[in-house]
RNA sequence: CGCGGGGUGGAGCAGUCCGGUAGCUCGUCAGGCUCAUAACCUGAAGGUCGUUGGUUCAAAUCCAACCCCCGCAACCA
């Protein structure tokens, strides 16, 4: 049985909908989901909606509805994002779905029963935007004297009941986890961050909340609903069977592999969620990837203020899916923040994937469709071919591979375009279309080492540009369940191809140049 | 002493953890090819790797100090 491997994107807040950055972790999940798909896993890949909390109350009431309502469409949107971002995810969990309130409940009693939870008075500055609560010493200073949080938005004086979560208790077993698993938060800039952050001491952590009721029912404690993040971090189990602890999905997915997260949300993946997982005697996840965010060029945040933001599946529709997908993939070096437009889309996915990568393939096919009736055969290898398909089968099986294992799928992708490079080099150097004359069977020999060069690239690619690359993987005729990447191993493939007697039809292409969007206004 | 990110040829970036001829894409110029999606290949010009010191046989890369830019304004990943 293939070993499993559970990711998970972060558990989208749907009080909007979805922009750039939501779709850029969906991607980038959803590539890795698929590379270890590609390589022999039992992938199990969860996304979903966090819909509890003040925010989204807030939100529903503003708008005259019910907040289920809301939950209902938002939540919408991000499931037919994932749905058009061809995100091959496993199941969808909705946190006002009744089996995540019985999964949020369950943990809870856990830590209850490990003495992790008392109940207290709680008074402080409370910012209802932050949903936190801040110490006196933290807040700054507004305009007119007013009281602001760090993050500069208002606080009130609050006192409420509350349930705490003894955080402090974990503080040396926190920081112990650290050092003993230096892959548990990645990249390592994120992790330094946080071990200074936990090093400075932890409080205890208020984990309910009495001022409204949009949330998960704290079990015998009437007027109380949890803390959003208890139950939104809950979800990485509800999506693998919790509570049933004992149950087979949950024993062979939890637990998960990566958590792939935005850079904002580290605390509460690095911090808290192993200390609720260690005081319900969970397992923790193996490591939190916090990845950058997206900028419009220029390096500006995107905002409404400044006229840059951009609908995902604007983009989508716009350049393709599978071109935005390589563009996020390829440009953006993966943990750090990256910026993006569309003239960067058309240019990258141009000179790539149309130019370089798709036109190989054009040329290539339509010169064995033309010249050798689009028919395979055995040949002799010369030193020229071989040492190309050893410079491909490097970059395909070994340094692809290597990287993106480290989410480095940018440095992957590099060494895969230096492979496609080789190949026009090599057509260049070959020049097939003079041999036709002077030697057609070293021709066929050059054509057909290409063939072999490119159905390893193109396996290779898959995860990255999945509809691009079945569509070349079928007109070479790989059949489909011969595209993983244990097949690039296979010595055998091409003299089976040629008695399975595959004809290439004359080719159409398959990465068509974009062209550069006509700027607005 | 707020936190974080960054300063590398015209533009956008990688490389910095694990020092050793400075790399990629786009752009510019010259040449080649003509199979192919006006695509492909070769070559050239262009950088004192923010500054100043230090360590070293050797520093974009390590150490120290400093300068500058950008986020931290809910469309929060």
């Amino acid at each position: 049985m293939a070993e499993p491997f559970y990711i998970t994107t972060a558990i989208n807040y749907p009080n909007g909908r979805p922009h750039i950055g939501h779709a850029y972790e969906g991607i980038a999940t959803d590539v890795m989901a698929r590379f270890q798909r590609l390589r022999g896993r039992d992938v199990r890949f969860v996304t979903g909606t966090d819909e509890h909390g003040l925010k989204m109350d807030q939100t529903a009431r503003n708008q005259g509805r019910a907040t289920i309502d809301l939950a209902d469409e938002m939540s919408g949107y991000f499931r037919d994002m994932a749905g058009k971002l061809n995100l091959s995810y496993d199941a969808f969990v909705r946190t006002t779905e009744d089996r995540h309130k019985a999964a949020s409940v369950e943990l809870w009693k856990r830590m209850e029963a490990n003495g992790d939870l008392y109940l207290d008075r709680y008074e402080g500055w409370y910012s209802v935007r932050d949903e936190a609560f801040y110490d006196e010493s933290e807040l700054v200073e507004g305009e007119g004297g007013a009281k602001l949080s760090p993050q500069g938005t208002p606080v009130e004086w609050t006192a409420e009941e509350t349930w705490f979560f003894r955080l402090s208790n974990y503080e040396e077993k926190l920081l112990a986890h650290y050092r003993d698993n230096p892959e548990f938060i990645r990249p390592e800039s994120r992790r330094n961050e946080v071990l200074r952050f936990v090093e400075g001491g932890l409080k205890d952590l208020s984990v309910s909340r009495t001022s409204f009721d949009w949330g998960v029912p704290v079990p015998d404690s009437e007027g109380h609903v949890m803390y959003v993040w208890v139950d939104a971090l809950t979800t990485y189990m509800t999506g693998v069977g919790f509570p049933d602890a004992d149950g087979a999905d949950f024993q062979r997915y939890w637990p998960a592999d990566i958590h792939m997260i935005g850079k904002d949300i580290t605390r509460f993946h690095t911090v808290y969620w192993p200390a609720f997982l260690m005081s319900a005697g969970l397992p923790l996840p193996k490591q939190v990837f916090s990845h950058g965010f997206l900028l419009a060029r220029g390096g500006e945040k995107m905002s409404k203020s400044a006229g840059n933001v951009v609908d995902p599946l604007e983009l989508a529709e716009q350049f393709g899916v599978d071109n935005l997908r390589y563009f996020f993939m390829r440009e953006i070096a993966f943990g750090q923040d990256g910026s993006y437009s569309p003239e960067a889309i058309v240019n990258r996915c141009n000179a790539e994937l149309a130019n370089s990568f798709g036109n190989l393939a054009q040329r290539t096919l339509s010169m064995i469709a033309k010249n050798m009736d689009g028919k395979l055969e055995t040949f002799e290898q010369a030193d020229d071919d071989q040492s190309l398909l050893a410079k491909v089968r490097e970059a395909c099986a070994k340094a692809l591979p290597r990287e993106f294992e480290q989410l480095a799928f940018s440095v992957g992708i590099e060494a895969w375009m230096r492979a496609v490079f080789a190949c026009n080099q090599y057509v260049d150097e070959q020049a097939p279309w003079g041999l036709k004359k002077t030697d057609p069977e070293r021709m066929k020999a050059v054509l057909q080492t290409l063939f072999m060069a490119i159905r390893d690239l193109a396996i290779a690619i898959q995860p990255v540009v999945p509809e691009k690359a079945d569509a070349v993987l079928d007109m070479l005729g790989i059949p489909a369940d011969a595209r993983s990447y244990s097949d690039l191993e296979d010595d055998d493939w091409f003299a089976r191809l040629v008695d399975a007697g595959h004809t290439l039809d004359a080719p159409s292409p398959v990465f068509p140049r974009l062209e550069m969007p006509v700027e607005a206004e």
